[in-house]
DNA sequence: CGGTACCTTGAGGTTACTCAAATCCAGTGG
DNA sequence: CCACTGGATTTGAGTAACCTCAAGGTACCG
C-alpha cells in the first residue's frame, strides 16, 4: 500500500523536476535552482486523468499552473448554442490554460483525449513565486508571446487555406511535436476523432476524411482508423507550405511549450 | 523655431503619461507612480509617421515599445511568395509589437494607414524597468494574455464563419474601438482599403465588396467608400453573434491594448 | 455476436472564388 | 475650377471547393 505511493504518481513531490523525462520540455528548464527548489515543493504530480475528464470547465477559477505529463488533452470552448469550438490539443510538456494567468478564470475547456498525467502548481504558490521573481515574470512573457506568435500564424493562415493545405499543416505540426518527445514522427495514433481535427481546423468531418483518403490514393500517407503512417514527408510540407509565412507554421514555439 | 518644438511632438516628453489623452487607454494607466515617473523620462514622443510609412520591418531589432497616439496602422506578415497576410490594425492607445518583447525582432511589419504619431520606450529602459519590477512584469503578462485571449477567439471564429458574419464582426469590432476612443460608433471612416479588409478576413475583394452592398442593401449600414454609416446595429450584431463564444468576439481586450 | 459510435463514400447544392469589365474617386496638372 | 488619369471599388458571369444530406462500412466493447 505504502510502496503504490511511490511507484504511482499520487501525492507529493516523489520525483523532481529536474529528474522527470519531460524537463527539457517544461518550463522548469528556463528556472533558476532556487526557484525550482520552491517549485519541486509546490508542484502536485496528480491523480491521473481518465479519458473523457476534464481538467476544466471554462469559467471555472484557476486552480493552479498545469503542466501535461503523459497522454493527452484537448482545449476547446462553447458558443453560445452549445456548440464545440476546438481551440487547440496539448501534449505532454506543454503548459496548460497559460492564458488565464491574469484572470484567474479559464475560458475555455480542457477536456483529456486518453488516460492522462499532470502537474500542477497551486495557483496560489505560483503567484507568490511570480511576486518575487521578475525572472519567473519573464520566463512566462517569453512563453505566451511565444504562444501568442503560434496562435497568430495559424491565424493568419486557418482563414485562407484549403482544405488539403489545413490536413497537411495538422499532420506536419503533430508529427513534429511528437518527434520533439522523441516519438516516431512517420508512424502515430490521433488520439483525437476525425470530429476534432474537423473542428480544429474548421472542416467538416466528410471533408477531413476525404482529404485523409485522398493523401492516402497519393501515396503521401497510411491511414488506418487513427493510425497514421507518412510516406512522403518532402510532398507534405509541400503542400503545407503554401501561403505560409517564412517561419514554419506547424514549427510550434520553440522551447518549451505551447499547444498547437 | 523653440515653440515649434512645443507645439509639436517632436523630441523629448513635452507632456506627462498622466496628461496624455489616451492614458486610459494606454497600459501606462496600469503602472504605479514610481514607476511612471521612469517611463515619463524614457518615453520618447517621435516624429509623425506619414501615410505608408513603416513603424518597423519584420525581422528589424525591436527599438522599443511602442504605443500609437494618433492614427491607424495595419500590422501584417508576408509570406515566402511575398503575399501580404494583414494581421490585424492599431488604433490609438494600441500597443504594437508586444509578442516581440522576448525575442527582440520583430515577426512582421506595421505600416501607417494614414499619418499617426507613436510613443516610444526604448527597449534597454524598458527591460531595465521589466528586471526592476516584477508588478509591470504582470501588467505585461496581462496584456499579453488578453492579447492572446482576443486573437484566439479571432482563430477560431475566422476559419469557420461565412463572410457576411466575417464583415459584421469586422465592422462591430472598429465600431466598437473607436467608441471607446470617444468617436462616434456609427459614423467613421475606414483607414484601411477593401484589400486589407479581404485580406483581415481571408476574403476577397470582391466578396467584401458585394457583403457591405449586401447590408447597404438591406437597410444596416451605408457605405460610400470609406466612409460608413451604422443604421442598424442590432441587426449587425445579430450577423455578428453567429457561433461567438459567449464572451463577444468584438469585444477587445477591456484594459488598454490590443490590436484587433 | 450484436450494438453503437466512428469513419468513409456518394450525390447534389451553396458559397465564395476567379476572371473580366464598368464605374467611381482622389490627386494632378492645366 | 475643371478635365484627366491611375488606382480603388463595384458589379456580373461562370466555376471550383466545400458543405449538406444520406447511406454504407468498420472497429471496438460488452
Amino acid at each position: 500500500m505504502s510502496d503504490q505511493r511511490t511507484l504511482s504518481e499520487v501525492g507529493h513531490s516523489q520525483e523532481s523536476c529536474e529528474q522527470c523525462s519531460l524537463f527539457a520540455l517544461c518550463f522548469a528548464q528556463d528556472m533558476d535552482s532556487g526557484q525550482r527548489e520552491q517549485l519541486n515543493a509546490s508542484v502536485k504530480r496528480q491523480q491521473p486523468l481518465k479519458r473523457g475528464e476534464h481538467l476544466f470547465h471554462g469559467g471555472q477559477r484557476m486552480k493552479g499552473v498545469v503542466v501535461l505529463r503523459s497522454g493527452s488533452i484537448k482545449g476547446y470552448d462553447l458558443t453560445q448554442d452549445g456548440d464545440e469550438i476546438v481551440s487547440g490539443f496539448f501534449l505532454p510538456g506543454d503548459a496548460i490554460g497559460l492564458d488565464s494567468l491574469s484572470s484567474h478564470a479559464h475560458s475555455g475547456f480542457a477536456e483529456a483525449l486518453e488516460d492522462s498525467r499532470y502537474c500542477e502548481i497551486p495557483i496560489r504558490d505560483f503567484e507568490r513565486m511570480l511576486e518575487e521573481s521578475a525572472r519567473l515574470n519573464q520566463v512566462m512573457l517569453k512563453l505566451l508571446s511565444e504562444e501568442m506568435a503560434e496562435t497568430r500564424r495559424l491565424l493568419l493562415v486557418v482563414g485562407r487555406l484549403d482544405a488539403k493545405t489545413r490536413v497537411a499543416m495538422f499532420l506536419l505540426s503533430l508529427s513534429r511535436r511528437l518527434a520533439r518527445r522523441k516519438q516516431d514522427p512517420d508512424r502515430f495514433r490521433l488520439t483525437m476523432d476525425r470530429r476534432d481535427i474537423a473542428n480544429y481546423l474548421g472542416l467538416t468531418i466528410e471533408t477531413v476524411s476525404r482529404t485523409l483518403t485522398g493523401f492516402q490514393r497519393e501515396g503521401i500517407i497510411e491511414v488506418r482508423g487513427k493510425l497514421v503512417n507518412v510516406l512522403d514527408r518532402d510532398q507534405l510540407v509541400g503542400l503545407a507550405r503554401q501561403a505560409l509565412p517564412e517561419s514554419d507554421l506547424s514549427e510550434e514555439a520553440r522551447s518549451s511549450q505551447s499547444e498547437c
